[in-house]
DNA sequence: TCTGGGGTCCTAGGACCC
DNA sequence: TCTGGGGTCCTAGGACCC
């Protein structure tokens, strides 16, 4: 696939591009807040309405006109800070002077409330994230076609073929990003441009923020080999302890051991793939369209809830979110076959159970009802902290797989007895475990 | 005051089929 | 009696990413 793909065109050299908006979700809210730049501000913990300001401002100033218009006249000292909140919610970015307290996304709430009580605490706000992301992502796409989503604040662009994407190693098209990008928003991004995506996506670090950095086959001793392995799109904290345990730190160290002596250490295909990774090596290709595999729904409880004692509440939540994947499911039209829950235990053990049907679905009872019949495979030992449910083999409501599954599952009697519930039907009279 | 929510992909064993 | 493999699907758990 990629290079390998595609036919080499004399003078083309293959150019994949990195884009990366710079502290998307504190920058956003800086537009809105302007008063806020430069104090310890921390996005996360509780989904607080986004007229609380607003509102607060009109019981405190009820002479003056409070409107979306006026945020950025709301006085500093009004903000909620840390000290206040109560919950189990983790920190999802934290600008750079609450990070000089220590404070540092994925971080509890409660926890960098003690280390920086009076940083200012904002709601995450993925209606507006969303926003802006469609926003850069949509100027991008005017400029070049081939476009890679990567979540909300990162993309990857093919510039091989893109009109002056060649020159200057894609200095330039990558410089006419940026500049339209933070024409029309305010926001600011960091790009690298390299042979693939592998080093596009580490070429976009080196120079944060609104920074451009380009990488050819040449720089991989000089500029990747020095990194330390973490640094690699893929190596996550256990791969990390394994390598180091190994006495292999950087990118070089892991560039030094031989192909078959890191499929020993590490199994065949992951043990290939960190010997190419380290020698700058990575044909994927620029994926522009994909199918979701699978929607899932989970919340995490105020507090530890007990299967028996609070039966009722989780009952009620059960029911909750399969009615919200069925209805994402059934908003985005898709249909799924397996049937999955997860819970996590007080003691953070998580454990899933699934069932796969004959047959596809988004009926918010059938899918209550057999996620019922997965909860009576577990052993609840213990309380309980998170309940998930998941809805996954995906296909399109529409499609021949949908009318016509292929199943290769003998239909079990114990579901489809009798036919999946009628959508209207409430479903609180059921046995279940909650 | 530990540790959110929504995803993807991989592995490994067992079932089942040829 | 004995005994191959290969292939696919299902399930559970785990690593990793944003």
């Amino acid at each position: 696939m990629g290079s390998a793909t595609k036919p080499d065109r004399p003078g083309l050299i293959r150019r994949i591009a990195h884009l990366d908006m710079d502290a998307f979700y504190a920058s956003v809210e800086l537009l809105r807040y302007p008063q806020l730049k430069g104090l310890p501000v921390v996005i996360g913990g509780g989904r607080r309405r986004e007229d609380d300001l607003l509102d607060r401002m009109r019981l405190l100033q009820p002479e003056r006109e409070w409107t979306a218009d006026h945020l950025s006249e709301i006085p500093v000292d009004v903000f909620p800070r840390l000290s206040g909140y109560v919950g189990r919610g983790v920190i999802t970015t934290a600008t750079y002077a609450a990070r000089a307290f220590g404070v540092g996304s994925a971080m509890g709430v409660m926890k960098a409330a003690k280390l920086c009580p009076d940083a200012i605490l904002l709601p995450v706000d993925f209606a507006q994230y969303r926003h802006y992301s469609r926003t850069f992502k949509d100027i991008v796409l005017d400029i070049a076609p081939l476009v890679e989503d990567r979540g909300v604040d990162e993309i990857y662009i093919d510039f091989t073929d893109v009109p002056g994407g060649q020159r200057e190693g894609g200095r330039v098209l990558a410089r006419l990003m940026q500049k339209t990008i933070t024409d029309a928003t305010g926001l600011t991004c960091s790009i690298g441009v390299a042979p693939n995506k592998l080093l596009a996506k580490m070429a976009s670090e080196f120079n944060k923020p609104n920074g451009i950095s380009i990488i050819y086959p040449d720089d991989l001793e000089s500029k990747i080999w020095p990194l330390a392995c973490r640094k690699i799109n893929g190596i996550g904290p256990k791969a990390d302890e394994k390598l180091r345990a190994q006495g292999i730190h950087t990118i070089g160290d892991l560039a030094l051991k031989e192909r078959d002596w890191l499929m020993q250490h590490f199994g065949q295909s992951h043990g290939a793939w960190l010997h190419d990774a380290a020698h700058g090596l990575d044909d994927r290709p620029v994926v522009t369209d994909s199918e979701p595999v699978s929607m899932s729904r989970e919340t995490t409880f105020e507090k530890d809830l007990h299967v028996v004692h609070d039966r009722a509440a989780l009952g009620e939540i059960f029911t909750r979110l399969c009615q919200q994947v069925a209805a994402d499911l059934q908003r985005k039209g898709y249909v799924g076959k397996t049937i999955g829950i997860k819970l996590r235990f007080d003691d953070f053990q998580s454990v899933t159970r699934d069932h796969t049907l004959d047959h596809y679905t988004a009926n918010p009872l059938e899918i209550r009802q057999v996620g019922g019949l997965c909860l009576k495979r577990v052993d609840m030992k213990r309380r309980l902290r998170l309940l998930g449910v998941r809805v996954g083999a995906l296909v399109k409501v529409d499609s021949d797989e949908a009318l016509h599954p292929t199943s290769h599952k003998p239909p079990s009697s114990k579901l489809t007895a009798q036919e999946p519930p009628a959508q209207k039907e409430t479903c609180h009279e059921q046995a279940d475990l909650f």
